[in-house]
DNA sequence: GTTTTTCATAAGGACGACTTATCGTCACAA
DNA sequence: TTGTGACGATAAGTCGTCCTTATGAAAAAC
């Protein structure tokens, strides 16, 4: 009973619709005996006569009534199946899982999120927003389709695309306004605010006024959990700090602070892409981080433009 | 995209399910390669990878997940359809059209019935109920499954299979009760009562009686449509008639006529099972004949005994 | 009686699916 | 770093399945 094919089915709704082996096996564009054969093959499977045979014509039986309407629901679904392929052809269907570092949520996202519902109407996105450890570790997991973090990870597993690179800026209380911009070295005689450890962005700002990475911060109970924390420090009178150039329209909009660019080492990172080299999104995703590229192209030229 | 195969399906649930190409390929008691191939097979009729391979896991794509919900779909209305099919093996399933003389059917049907339904429950039971030619019309047109008439119908294409035979026995008016019983010849002199034309009883009637079959019948005002009209009229005592033994009990319970039954020669009718020699239910039907025949036998002992 | 229609059967050939054997790649361990 | 094992992909060959054309059988039409 394990052979049953749609192809059987197949013949077998013609013949059904048609009554006529002849012009059942024509609309199937195969010989008259090969549809036979397989009726009858159908027939023996099934362990009961599907069709009447009669030099006049061909009718259902009872029972091939009953197996026609359960058939076609069969070829039904597999049309829809075949539909639901064509449609999803080379296009985001379906869940997305997208992982976004914390430094680059809240400002990227919600254009981020607005492109791809525009350009893939229906999909599933689910976004989360951790750490860079993390993300590899849920890409690698299969838990994540795609993280938005600062490159390189240099996974050997994951392919890397550069989105965008971006200059930090300098977040000084608005009194400082006017002030000459530091440079690295006066930088690191001034109190900087930190994230907490394990956001890259602190890192990298700290690898820029050169100083240990890893090394023990004496104030580091002022570390903050967010960009956001960190201005609201600065106006506080707390210190300085570094934010991204795609924060600083959120960030400072509402904050008396001063914000000063670097010249000549100027800080910056790359935001970027990634996902499992063996992921079968590799297309779309590519296609995707185009998408991407240009609208935080505008972004940037907007940023810009306030500077 | 039209080659799309219950087999690969198959494959691509067990996959889905193991998400182990070895494990999967011996739940489907083949070889490992056997799977990849089909797997590869699917996803390029399908347009998308259905897996991500990777060398820790095989996980499902979204595109996968969404097909992997159609295919069991799909996998599960043939379960249904296989356990139909062999639920329904060598049994009467679904509608079984039936038509009846009218000369049997007020008699026969209330106990056929119940055995039909007591026996293949769940029967779609449709009655007909008409005159022989429209019967056996209806027979070779396919519109009726099997009929209930008087042997022989001698259609070439069709087989008989008797079910009993029945005396007719003579009604006369309550008053003529412990007359002698006339003879075929003294019959002929009496007013007999007959169905319309049509009915075969009648021809059976007229038979007996030697009278030509397809004369003009000068007093066809009188004709009845029913047996139980034919009764009241010899209650009315507008003259005689003949019915089949199985009528006697229903016809005379409350009518004030006499029964009379002829001797040597008795006239009478064999009541027979036809259907296409084509029809699939060939078998059933053969063994409904034997169940009919039963059940028949026990009315006609009910009835001779109340005689 | 002959022809036509229609479905079933027969024989042969092409294609497809399965098998075993082997490869390539990565992970893990010595 | 270099085996070693696990795993999936690929290769080659065989076998079975399904299709084709040709033919048969039986009834209907002429």
């Amino acid at each position: 009973m394990k052979n049953l094919t749609l192809k059987q089915f197949r013949y077998f709704e013609a013949l059904a619709r048609h009554g006529h082996f002849g012009r059942a096996a024509e609309a199937c564009a195969i010989s008259q005996p090969a549809l036979s054969m397989q009726i009858k093959a159908l027939e023996e499977e099934l362990g009961a006569p599907l069709f009447e045979r009669d030099r006049r014509q061909v009718r259902l039986t009872n029972f091939g009534e009953e197996i026609a309407l359960r058939a076609r629901d069969i070829l039904r679904a597999l049309d829809d199946l075949e539909g639901f392929a064509r449609a999803s052809r080379g296009r985001l269907v379906g869940r997305l899982r997208i992982g976004v570092i914390p430094t680059v949520a809240p400002y990227l996202l919600p254009s981020l999120i607005a492109d791809l519902i525009r350009l893939h109407g229906g999909l599933d996105l689910h976004v989360r927003e951790t750490l860079t450890p993390k993300l590899v570790q849920e890409l690698n997991d299969g838990r994540i389709d795609v993280a938005i973090v600062a490159l390189p990870v240099s996974e050997p597993s994951l392919t890397e695309a550069p989105l965008f690179t971006e200059e930090f800026v300098l977040v000084r209380p608005r009194a400082d306004e006017g002030q000459p911009v530091p440079n690295r070295e006066a930088l690191r005689e001034m109190r900087l605010l930190l994230l907490e450890e394990g956001h890259c962005f602190r890192e990298q700002a700290l690898t820029f006024c050169n100083r240990p990475t890893h090394a023990a911060q004496p104030r580091g109970l002022l570390d903050a959990s967010s960009l956001s924390t960190l201005v609201q420090m600065v106006e506080a009178g707390l210190g300085v700090t570094l934010i991204p150039e795609m924060a600083v329209g959120v960030e400072t909009r509402s904050a008396s602070v001063s914000i000063a660019r670097f010249t000549n080492p100027k800080p910056s990172r790359t935001i970027g892409m990634v996902w499992r080299t063996t992921s079968p999104l590799t297309a779309q995703l590519l296609q995707m981080s185009e998408t991407v590229r240009r609208s935080a192209g505008a972004l940037g030229q907007a940023a810009a433009a306030r500077a």
